[in-house]
DNA sequence: ATGTCGTCAGTTTGACGA
């Protein structure tokens, strides 16, 4: 089965993309972040008519985030229990499978802007309730897929300038430390279960000819928890939809199980 | 190189967030 990540950037501008890439690319599941429109007004009949059940969780102009099934998606929860946010960053579900149930927790990460500031400190607050749910989520859930726009870029491999850009947003000590905290529950990044081609990046910068540059950063990820780990068969960056008319600054990420 | 998008308020332009 397959399962993706992509942030687009608007629903509202984006949906038309949105249905032709599922339509080219069929996967099983799809994890949506900055929908940038309040449920009221959620597409749930075209994705219908496209053949996926949703569950969202949006606001209006920022953030948001939906999950888009095959099958229908149980036990929704809406941003991390017992923390108060009034930003709609997470959703989380789970997906009957042939192998069983699949617990799917979709994230738009906070941005955090830069270090100092009061958003890198919520940033912080975030990333620290994300883990101890995380922590109990993992026990409940053996098959547990992490995906989203983490805005961190792990490794200076993942970002197009990784020396210049050194302790600025995405690239923090901080930031990196909370990455591999995630990966310290057991959770991998399946990108990095295989050879990937060098300078594999997920977002680019709509300014400076960033994507025809390929100036870019690698913030957007799917992990994968231990049981899940040996059923990893693929997971690949689709960069075709960053080459569209309008398109969202980030690509598809798209993992593939066994 | 304060570079480009998307949204909103509220009027055709500026503020904010990324």
């Amino acid at each position: 089965m397959k399962l993706a990540t992509w942030n687009i950037n608007s629903l509202a501008v984006r949906l038309p993309q949105v249905l032709d890439w599922l339509a080219a690319n069929p996967v099983d599941a799809l994890g949506l972040q900055e929908l940038k429109l309040v449920d009221e007004k959620f597409p749930f009949d075209a994705l219908k008519e496209a053949g996926y059940h949703a569950a969202a969780f949006g606001q209006k102009t920022y953030n948001g985030v939906a999950i888009l099934s095959r099958t229908p998606i149980t036990d929704v929860v809406r941003n991390i229990p017992q923390h108060t946010d009034d930003q709609s960053r997470v959703i989380a579900g789970t997906l009957d499978t042939p192998d069983g149930p699949l617990r799917l927790v979709n994230c738009y990460f906070v941005n955090g802007q830069a270090p100092g500031t009061e958003k890198f400190a919520y940033k912080m607050r975030w990333l620290e309730a994300l883990h101890r749910w995380l922590q109990e989520e993992l026990k409940v859930h053996r098959r547990l897929v992490l995906l989203g726009d983490f805005n961190v870029a792990p490794e200076d491999r993942d970002s197009y300038d990784p020396v210049g850009l050194k302790d600025t947003i995405h690239h923090t000590v901080e930031e990196r430390q909370h990455f591999q905290a995630l990966l310290q529950l057991g959770l991998t990044d399946a990108f990095r279960l295989f050879d990937q081609p060098e300078k594999s990046y997920s977002w680019w910068d709509y300014r400076m000819l960033g994507f025809q540059k390929n100036r870019g950063l690698r913030i957007d990820h799917i992990l994968v928890s231990e049981a899940l780990r040996g059923r990893v068969i693929a997971c690949q960056i689709d960069r075709l939809p960053r080459k569209n008319p309008q398109p969202s600054d980030h690509a598809p990420v798209v993992l593939t199980l066994g």
